[in-house]
DNA sequence: ACCTGAACACCGTTCAAGT
DNA sequence: ACCTGAACACCGTTCAAGT
């Protein structure tokens, strides 16, 4: 998103096209509503188009995951800067965790949405990195309680993830961020 | 499941039999490939035969999702009687969540799926409360920390969805039940 | 009251062409 | 190398009929 970002396509990056209008149908229809033909037309290309650069849908689907990841782990990474204290930084991306999927709804649909969909390449694995690592941290200047860190990642992993899906997805868990004082700090 | 079920659609309980029949389908091949067309050929009626029992297709699915969340209610019940200490309940509800969403992935996948799925009816609730009721129990004999029950049952609840749906939906995030063991005792 | 068949406006995907 | 158009086998949904 620098200077190349015009009406250049048709004869220009159309990948990313796609992708970014993928995403903006998903953001106002879901992805039930999502059109490969729709796509195309939305982006200014045949309906077919998409075939030039996606296997079929479900690659197309794929590939907005993995951007949605990358952006994803990107947020967790930048929220672990915001302090130098292991809570602090846990908290912060807890809050990046919950606010990113308040804010981007869409990639969320499409990260964890029906088990078809390919698990990321590998930014999923690096946002989970990133807290594991934040926990070792937080145990060498014990800060945090011992333990095997990523079984303790998974723990607030889940909690988080629980709380982020549970916000948007049902109503019948109402929400509170008191909720986000669990067992983990010494 | 008594003794009225046999080959006895057709003019029959025909509602039922699409249910269950678009469960197996789910089951088999995800709700992307869910096809009404299919589900009525499958229950040997014809094609548009659903449309004399539900409103349309996300009205089928809505009811397949209020089956499963009776019987998801009834399954976090029926932990509850296994035992009588509080966090042996406490215990046992987990496990039957994380049981349910192993034993029945198609039903998850239409429970927690794409958010234009309605919410489920009261069986949602149904089952929230249940643990709310636990809790509150647990806090009056003094076995649980003290604390809104409320408050307390969304994190536990958040903790199990997390693990539940992390366990099958992604795969960057190994599982162990170990991460079971949570701050809410006291 | 419950079910069917034909019909309409859509899809995903393929493939022979176009530039 | 990248894109288009027509074509095929499907869908969801509606509606006039059937029983």
């Amino acid at each position: 998103m620098d200077a190349k970002s015009k009406k250049v396509y048709h004869h220009g990056n159309l990948r990313e096209a796609l992708i970014a209008t993928g995403l903006q149908l998903i953001a106002a229809k879901g992805v039930r509503a999502l059109t490969l033909r729709e796509i195309g037309s939305l982006a200014g290309v045949s309906r077919t188009a998409a075939y030039r650069h996606f296997e079929d849908k479900s690659d197309l689907l794929a590939a907005i995951s993995e951007a949605g990841f990358a952006q994803f782990a990107d947020a967790l990474d930048c929220a672990t800067r915001s302090t130098t204290d292991a809570f602090g930084r846990l908290n912060a991306m807890a809050l990046a965790y919950v606010q990113f999927a308040t804010d981007h709804p869409a990639y969320i649909e499409v990260m964890f949405g029906p088990s078809n969909i390919a698990p990321a390449g590998g930014s999923g694995a690096r946002a989970f990195e990133i807290l594991v690592q934040t926990i070792r941290e937080g145990q060498q200047t014990n800060e945090l309680r011992a333990g095997d860190p990523v079984l303790l990642a998974q723990a607030v992993w889940a909690q988080v993830h629980g709380i982020s899906m549970l916000r948007f997805g049902t109503d019948f868990v109402p929400f509170s961020s008191d909720v986000l004082r669990s067992g983990i700090v010494r």
